[in-house]
DNA sequence: CGGGCAGTTTGCGATAGCGCAAAAAAGCAC
DNA sequence: GTGCTTTTTTGCGCTATCGCAAACTGCCCG
């Protein structure tokens, strides 16, 4: 198990208000594993025995339905928690993890939580305050997916992942992990083919340009006023 | 500020761990209002100022648009909390919530929670299963927008409700507080008008009885059976 | 260097559900 | 009871999006 460097998680939201100092003692008790690209992290449905911080790389968690279809919870960026089953009271995962990219996690045993947030009570507070961001993401989400067309939901989904997991580039963003159109379709709750239309428009206007599993936004502005416009608004 | 009676809400999850004769501390900090059908508790973009916990009646939490369009984020049942934002760390409610009957509720000021939660860390282990299960059943409503028909979501969306709030009936269940076509379009991402040919649809075939802002849900096993049917499965 | 595979593009018909409009019904106020 | 408001119902045309099928392309593997 190979030492962490404090410094390199001391900033992380996760830590705010837990002394630096005192960041050894966490991390003593967690193990930094390497996952290999599409290496699977943990299945929904299985025993919930740990919980994660993504150091380096992307993490996809993705729900699975009975019928097999699925949807992307969300992309985990480095810096962020997954896997808190524990924290929320869930016995057993309820998504599946998997590395998207290479990817190194820091993980902690279950039963390190109750002694760990005891110890450092801001750890339990700063947990709290990001599971309410994702409840409040999640709501987002619904809302969009109730009130937008499928173009403005891409926009959406593309911009946040910009945001989130964007590098600049000279001219435009690139998301910053492997990412397929059928990705992007279960992020917005569409179909795969609908996206690559969509992604194809996009690009014979200049607006992006894309190929396997990779998306650079080359006018970010024109696509947040994509995201924007109302259903019939604009296009004359 | 009228007196609560301890022993009506000890046994809630919010209170769970939490010693009887610790509980007038937690609710001395608190009062109670009744607030008539159709008032607003507190609208979506306020300061967040106190939190809440339903004692009687039902209430909405609604999220809008920019542009007017509202979903239905839950309904509240007596026992469950709402307007947790401080809790979350969100300085502005992010939806509106309103009595849809005449409640009951009891109100915090945010300013007790630091307090509470020192004194009582169950209160917030409690509420931290709380949030994480919302979590959840926003990824599983997510999950239904994205792959089931409008169909099985209102039926899913009537189980629901009915599980949640419903009354028994000698031959059914009746959702036990005033609700329109209108919300429940809201609460599955789709127009009232297509909720209204559903639920005619179903009238005519005996699985519901309906009016004006009232459901009864005669056949709620064979609802059961249209929410879990694959879209092309079954009617041939 | 030649498959072969995973990911993408595109055409085309089908349709679920929307949107508008208008009428019917159910409460409620006076 | 009468009139008014809110909610519900229903008809009808429209279209965004799906679903299937097929072709294309860039890559990895051997």
């Amino acid at each position: 198990m190979a030492k962490v460097d404090t410094s390199l998680v001391a900033h992380l939201p996760l830590f705010s208000g837990v002394k630096p100092e005192d960041l050894d003692e966490v991390l003593r008790e967690a193990r930094s594993v390497r996952y290999p690209r599409n290496a699977a992290i943990f299945e929904q449905g299985a025993d919930a025995q740990s919980f994660f911080l993504l150091l380096h790389g992307h993490v996809r968690a993705a729900k699975t339905t009975p019928t097999g279809e699925q949807i992307v919870v969300r992309y985990v960026a480095p810096g962020e928690t997954f896997g808190l089953a524990m924290a929320i009271g869930a016995a057993h995962y309820p998504a599946t993890a998997m590395a998207v990219d290479d990817s190194v996690v820091l993980i902690w045993p279950n039963s390190a939580w109750p002694r760990l947030i005891e110890r450092f009570p801001a750890l339990a507070a700063n947990t709290m305050q990001t599971v309410g961001k994702r409840l409040q993401e999640s709501h987002t989400r619904i809302l969009e997916m109730s009130t937008q067309q499928v173009e403005q939901r891409v926009a959406h989904a593309l911009l946040r992942l910009a945001n989130q997991s964007g590098k600049k580039l000279d001219h435009g963003i690139e998301i910053d992990f492997p990412i397929s159109r059928q990705d992007i379709a279960q992020m917005t709750g569409t179909t795969l083919h609908t996206v690559s239309r969509i992604l194809s428009g996009w690009e014979s206007q200049g607006l992006v340009e894309s190929g396997r599993q990779r998306i650079i936004l080359r006018e970010p502005h024109k696509i947040v006023v994509l995201a924007e416009r109302s259903p019939d608004g604009g296009a004359a």
